[in-house]
DNA sequence: CCGGAGTATGTCACATTTGACATCGTTTGG
DNA sequence: CCAAACGATGTCAAATGTGACATACTCCGG
């Protein structure tokens, strides 16, 4: 859903490089970047908070612990559906993810 | 990634019915869930708000009037990162996600 | 130095999500 | 009554995400 609106827009007739394309895309898309980098700032702390490895959240979550750093690093192949439910794993409340969110403002 | 995350259970050996495993997995599941349809809802509210149809959002979105629908449905078949993406297209801000999300309280 | 614990990164088969389309229901204005 | 506009629902091929595995890097205590 990333490349895929590029190539959607580019098979409408739209340059890559196109100024309005660009700057409209990315302004959403920082935004959501953003958003991941501070949940995924989250889970890493509240990880260490816990004092519970990687490879101990992977289990809690039903997954590896490769994965669970790439949570942490935000990797362009984790969504934000991962992220929420490691969050809510690792015990943050609504409230707790609400502060984070309002935390991201786009660079 | 629900049911899988069942089966990898069983996998691992725990018993479906299994207490632990129930309460635990529900608890954040449900969280999960009442913060996808707090989300849905925002969604529609804001479109709504700014006078667009489905249709009208879906191209913004580079998607479709049925996909929208069941975005505002809060569909089994829909992901956080559509729902997110949906309301930053429509011009929601950091705040307004967040309280949104803090409006999330379990049933 | 070594070894182990914790974390990072690439890859892949398999699962889920997605846009698109077809179709249906409901409302509204003529 | 009809037609047009809007929204809901099911289906599917293609796109994307996922757990698992292999492997590499970094610390740290011995």
């Amino acid at each position: 859903m990333k490349r895929d609106r590029q190539a959607r827009l580019e098979r409408a007739g739209w340059a890559i490089g196109d100024a309005t394309t660009f700057l409209g895309l990315t302004a959403e898309e920082e935004r959501f970047v953003e958003m991941k980098l501070a949940l995924a700032r989250g889970v890493r702390q509240l990880r260490e908070r816990r004092g519970l490895t990687q490879a101990a959240l992977a289990r809690q979550l039903g997954s590896s612990q490769s994965r669970v750093a790439k949570i942490e690093a935000a990797d362009r192949s984790v969504s934000l559906d991962l992220l929420m439910r490691s969050l809510l794993t690792i015990g943050a409340t609504p409230k707790d993810i609400a502060k984070l969110i309002k935390g991201a403002e786009a660079a």
